[in-house]
DNA sequence: TTAAACTGCAA
DNA sequence: TATTGCAGTTTAA
C-alpha cells in the first residue's frame, strides 16, 4: 500500500508519518486469502467476497456493515430494506445510488448466527472487521474516491479503529462521529461518517431522529462541492529552543516586540501545582501560523539561575497587552499563578470551551480530537503519552523522564495548533454564540482564581471520620455475614456471598429467597438499589442498605477529600465549563456539586471537615426557584410570570392544594415539597401524570406523609373520595390526571413554547438558548424542553459569580468565592465584610443582571445561609 | 487493562 | 413518558 498517494500524502505531513512511517495501520496489508482464512465468514456465505459495485459516478465510496440475508442472496449491496430506504432518502436530491456511488461493506461475507428457526443476521465482529478492511484500502488505492461515508458504528469501528492511541478517538459511535466531514491525509479524501440506514429506519417513526438523518445526508451531499483536502505539517513550523541562549533572546523580542494575540501551552508535573515539587517544565508560544516556539522552563537540561531568567522574561510576557489564547485557559492560568506568582493579563479565548460552544456533544473539545477531524492531523503525541501517565499512581507523571526534543515538539505544536483553531472558532460563531463565548471566558478566567482560592478542609478530620466508618462498616458485614441468609447463599451456591456484589444479592433474594423484585435495571434485570431493599424490607436488607450508605459515604465522599486535600490544607476542586451539554457547568477532583445535604448522617460526616479560613464564616446565597422563573421568562407564559413575579405567591403550595385536595393552610412543608419535585418539576421537563402519580403514591405509603393537621394523607384523599381504600391507587392516578389537565389549560404557553422549539429543532437540527448556547446533536422532546431552562438558568449563576468576583477584587476585599453548584454561590466570607457582601452580591443577582440581561422579566430573588464564625459547612443554617 | 452497567449523590 | 453532572464497585470482554 506505499503507493504514491499515500507517500504525498505523508510528505505534506501527518504525525503519525513523522514518528515512524511504516506504522500506518491503514497501510498493513496482509495477504487477502490468509486473512480470509483467518475469518471463515466466506465459507457460509451464498455470495462470497462480494466485489466492490456501482460507477462512482460522483466519486462516493459507501462503506455500509456486512451483507445481510437480501444482499447476500441477491450478491449486490444495499438492496435489503435498510437499502431501499436509503435509496428512497438519496432520490429526491439527485443522488443515484449505483450510478453516483461505489459501495460496499465493511465486512464483504455474510455475518449471521444460526437459531433453531432461521439464520439471522448479526453485527461483525471486532476481529471480522479488521480481517476485511483490505478490500476497500485496495480500492481507495486504485480508484481514489473522494468521498468516503462511513454508514454506521461498524464501519466507523472498521475506517478509524487502530489509529488512535489515546481516547480522542476511542468512542467510534456514529453519535459522536456524524455530521462531520473529516479530510483524512492516510486516503485523501473527505470521510463522513454518519448513521447506518437500518438505524434511522428502525425509528421511523421517531420524526426528531428521522429529520437529523436527513440532514446528514443533506450535508454529505452539500460536500460533495469541496476540492480535494489539502494538508499542512506542524512540524516543520516548531522551532525548538534548547539553548538558554536562543530561548533567552527569542523571548527577549517578543518583549521588545509584543503581538497583537499569542498562545500558549505548558507542559507541567501533575494536573494541580498546589503540592510541593510540581514544575512547569515547558512552555511553548504562538503568535502567527508559521511558527511556534517551545522552551524548557523548569528543566535539568537548564540550571536553577537559568529557571530564574527564563521565568523572569516569560512572566512580562504573561502580563503584557497582547490578547491570550490557551486550549483549557483555566489550566495555564492556575499553574502561572502557583508556580510564576504571576496572573496572565488579557484571556482572550478558550479553544476547548469554544469547541463545546461549537458543538456541545460530548468528548469533542480535546485538542487532538480538533486536530483531527479539521486537519487530519493524528495522534501527534503518540511518543509522549507515556511520559504524561502518572508515575506509580502519585499525582506526579514522568514528564522529566521524556527526551528533550520530543518534549519540545509536542508542546509546540500545541500551541500552534491552539492558536490556529482559535482563527477557525473565531470565523464559525455566530454573534449568539460569541455572547456566550464572553459570558464563559470570563467565566473562567473567575473560575481559576476560585480554585486558587480552594476550600479549607480537615485531613485529620476526614482522616478520624474514615476509620470511624471503616469500623462500623466492617461491624455491618460482619454481622451481615454471619446472617442465616449467607449462610443458605453458601449452601446452595457453594462460596461465601459479596454483599456489594449486586449480582450476588440478585440470587440471594430473588432466586434463593424467592422475593419479588419490585423494579429493573436500564437493561431490564431487577434491580437491587436501595428503594428496592428498602421495600423487602427484612432485618438483612435494612442492615446492607445502612452499611451500602456509610460505604458510600467513605468511599466516594471522605476517600475523595483524603486525596485532594493538599498540603496547605485546602481542596481545591476544577469548575468546568466544556462538559454539560446544557451549557451548565461541572465540576471534579474533588467533584464539590454532590457532597451530601438530605441525609442528615451522610451531611455530617461529609461536611463536617469543610470550613472557613481562620475567623470567617462561610456564606452563600441561592437563587430561588430559578428554573421556574427562567421558565417564565422564554416561554412568557402570563400566569408563569404571574407567579414569578409576586413573592406572597407560592405555585408549588397551590399545587399541593390541588394534588391532595386541601385548603392551602393545611399544606405541611413535605407536601409542598413533593408537589415540587414529584409534579411541577417533572411536569415542565415532560413528565405525565402516570409517572408522577406512581412517584407521589409511593411515597405517601413509604413516608407517611401528613397534612398540616396530622393526618395521614391517604386517609385524608380517601376521606374526600378520590381513593376508595389505601389500595386504590387507580383512583389517585384519576385524580393526577386531572390536575395535570388543569395544570397544561393554566400554563398553555409554556406547552406552546415547547411545542415551537420542537418544531425550530427539527427544521435546523439544533436549538438555541437565551444566552446563545446551541445545543445539537440527537436530541429527544424531553432535553428539547429542559435545557434551555438549565442552560440559562446557571448562566445567571455564572453572570453573578464573574460580577461578585470582579467586585471582590476591586475592593480588594478578604472575602473570597470558594465554589458554586449551580444555582448556588460559596464564599468565605470575614465577618466584617458580611453586610456589605450580602448587600453587593444581591445587588449584582438581582438587579444588576437585569440591567444587562433584558429577556429576564420577571423578578429574580436569592435566599442566604451561612456559618457561624469557624464553623464548619455542616452547621449552616439558612436566613442569616 | 478497559469499558459498560449499576448505584447513589447534588442541582 | 423529567434533565444535567461525577465517582465508586463489579463484571465482562
Amino acid at each position: 500500500m506505499n503507493t504514491k498517494i499515500f507517500d504525498e500524502a505523508r510528505k505534506k505531513g501527518t504525525m503519525r508519518s513523522f514518528f515512524n512511517p511504516d506504522e500506518f495501520v491503514l497501510t498493513k496489508i496482509q495477504s487477502e486469502d490468509k486473512n480470509c482464512n483467518q475469518c471463515g465468514l466466506f465459507k457460509f456465505a451464498k455470495s462470497p467476497k462480494m466485489e466492490i459495485t456501482g460507477k462512482g459516478k460522483k466519486n462516493i465510496l459507501i462503506i455500509a456493515e456486512a451483507p445481510g440475508k437480501t444482499e447476500d442472496e441477491k450478491n449486490k449491496q444495499l438492496t435489503g430494506s435498510a437499502g431501499e430506504f436509503f435509496r428512497s432518502k438519496l432520490n429526491p436530491l439527485g443522488i443515484d445510488l449505483d450510478e453516483d456511488c461505489w459501495k460496499t461493506n465493511a465486512v464483504r461475507c455474510r455475518p449471521f448466527t444460526e437459531t433453531a428457526q432461521s439464520e439471522k443476521n448479526r453485527a461483525p465482529t471486532k476481529k471480522e472487521l479488521q480481517l476485511c478492511r483490505n478490500h476497500y484500502l485496495k480500492f481507495i488505492e486504485k480508484e481514489k474516491p473522494k468521498f468516503i461515508w462511513l454508514m454506521g458504528k461498524s464501519a466507523i469501528e472498521s475506517f478509524y479503529s487502530g489509529r488512535f492511541s489515546d481516547d480522542s478517538g476511542t468512542d467510534l459511535t456514529p453519535t459522536r462521529w456524524r455530521g462531520l466531514c473529516i479530510p483524512d491525509p492516510t486516503v485523501n479524501a473527505w470521510v463522513i461518517p454518519m448513521f447506518h440506514p437500518s438505524y434511522a429506519m428502525r425509528n421511523e417513526y421517531d420524526d426528531l431522529t428521522i429529520s437529523q438523518y436527513e440532514r446528514d445526508i443533506r450535508f454529505a451531499i452539500q460536500c460533495l462541492k469541496k476540492p480535494l483536502p489539502t494538508f499542512f505539517n506542524p512540524y516543520d513550523k516548531v522551532e525548538c529552543l534548547t539553548s538558554f541562549n536562543h530561548a533567552r533572546s527569542v523571548l527577549q523580542d517578543i518583549i521588545h516586540n509584543p503581538p497583537e494575540i499569542f498562545s500558549f501551552d505548558y507542559e507541567t508535573t501533575g494536573l494541580k501545582p498546589f503540592n510541593k515539587g510540581h514544575k512547569i517544565v515547558s512552555v511553548s508560544y504562538c503568535d502567527s501560523k508559521d511558527v511556534a516556539y517551545s522552551f524548557p522552563l523548569q528543566h535539568i537540561s537548564f540550571n536553577k539561575d537559568q529557571w530564574q531568567i527564563l521565568c523572569n522574561l516569560w512572566n512580562q510576557i504573561l502580563v503584557n497587552d497582547a490578547k491570550k489564547v490557551a486550549q483549557n485557559l483555566k489550566f495555564e492560568d492556575v499553574w502561572s499563578q502557583q508556580i510564576l506568582n504571576t496572573k496572565p493579563y488579557n484571556w482572550h479565548w478558550c479553544t476547548m470551551n469554544a469547541s463545546h460552544i461549537l458543538d456541545n456533544r460530548a468528548s469533542f473539545s480535546g485538542l487532538k480530537f480538533q486536530s483531527f477531524i479539521r486537519w487530519g492531523i493524528e495522534d501527534y503525541d503518540k511518543e509522549m503519552r507515556s511520559f504524561i501517565r502518572s508515575k506509580n499512581g502519585s499525582e506526579f507523571n514522568m514528564i522529566e523522564e521524556a527526551p528533550l526534543d520530543k518534549l519540545l515538539l509536542y508542546n509546540g505544536i500545541d500551541a500552534l495548533l491552539t492558536l490556529k483553531l482559535y482563527h477557525e472558532q473565531r470565523k464559525e460563531m455566530s454573534e449568539n454564540q460569541l455572547k456566550v463565548m464572553t459570558l464563559f471566558n470570563q467565566g473562567l478566567d473567575a473560575l481559576a482564581d476560585i480554585q486558587m482560592n480552594g476550600i479549607c478542609a480537615s485531613k485529620e478530620f476526614y482522616q478520624q471520620t474514615n476509620n470511624e466508618l471503616e469500623q462500623k462498616i466492617i461491624n455491618l458485614f460482619k454481622e451481615l455475614h454471619s446472617s442465616d441468609e449467607a449462610k443458605l447463599f453458601k449452601k446452595e451456591m457453594g462460596r461465601d456471598i459479596n454483599f456489594t456484589s449486586d449480582h450476588d444479592m440478585r440470587i440471594l433474594l430473588f432466586d434463593i429467597l424467592k422475593l419479588k423484585s419490585e423494579k429493573t435495571t436500564d437493561s431490564g434485570i431487577k434491580s437491587v438499589d436501595a428503594e428496592v431493599l428498602n421495600t423487602i424490607n427484612i432485618p438483612l436488607t435494612k442492615k446492607l442498605v445502612a452499611a451500602n450508605k456509610l460505604d458510600k459515604v467513605k468511599g466516594t465522599y471522605i476517600g475523595q477529600f483524603l486525596r485532594e486535600i493538599d498540603q496547605t490544607g485546602k481542596m481545591r476542586p476544577f469548575f468546568d465549563l466544556h462538559k454539560a451539554d446544557t451549557g451548565r457547568s461541572s465540576s471534579s477532583s474533588p467533584n464539590w456539586q454532590n457532597v451530601p445535604v438530605r441525609d442528615e448522617d451522610a451531611k455530617k460526616y461529609t461536611r463536617s471537615g469543610i470550613f472557613p479560613s481562620k475567623g470567617n464564616i462561610i456564606l452563600g446565597f441561592d437563587y430561588k426557584a430559578l428554573e421556574v422563573s427562567i421558565c417564565a421568562c422564554i416561554s412568557q407564559d402570563p400566569e408563569l410570570i404571574k407567579y414569578c413575579a409576586d413573592p406572597t405567591k407560592d405555585m408549588h403550595r397551590d399545587q399541593a392544594t390541588e394534588l391532595f385536595v386541601l385548603k392551602k393552610d393545611n399544606v405541611s412543608d413535605s407536601l409542598r415539597f413533593y408537589a415540587k419535585n414529584g409534579f411541577v418539576f417533572p411536569e415542565i421537563y415532560n413528565s405525565y401524570y402516570k409517572s408522577c402519580a406512581r412517584n407521589l403514591w409511593e411515597i405517601m405509603h413509604k413516608e407517611n406523609l401528613k397534612t398540616k393537621d396530622g393526618i395521614d394523607t391517604i386517609d385524608h384523599l380517601i376521606d374526600v373520595g378520590v381513593c376508595g381504600d389505601r389500595i386504590d391507587y387507580q383512583g389517585f392516578e384519576d385524580h393526577v390526571k386531572k390536575v395535570e389537565t388543569k395544570f397544561w389549560r393554566r400554563f398553555n404557553k409554556v406547552k406552546q413554547w415547547q411545542d415551537r422549539m420542537i418544531a425550530f429543532y427539527m427544521k435546523y437540527g439544533y436549538i438555541e438558548l437565551v444566552t446563545g448556547f446551541r445545543c445539537q446533536g440527537y436530541m429527544s422532546r424531553n432535553k428539547i424542553a429542559n435545557s434551555p431552562i438549565q442552560g440559562p438558568a446557571f448562566h445567571c449563576l455564572l453572570y453573578s459569580l464573574i460580577h461578585c468576583h470582579n467586585k471582590l477584587l476591586d475592593l480588594g476585599a478578604k472575602s473570597k468565592i470558594i465554589g458554586q453548584i449551580h444555582d448556588n454561590l460559596v464564599f468565605d466570607c470575614d465577618p466584617s465584610e458580611k453586610e456589605d457582601l450580602k448587600e453587593m452580591a444581591t445587588k449584582i443577582a438581582t438587579v444588576q443582571i437585569r440591567e444587562d440581561w433584558d429577556w429576564i422579566i420577571v423578578p429574580l430573588m436569592v435566599s442566604w445561609e451561612g456559618t457561624l464564625q469557624d464553623s464548619s459547612w455542616f452547621t449552616q443554617i439558612k436566613g442569616v
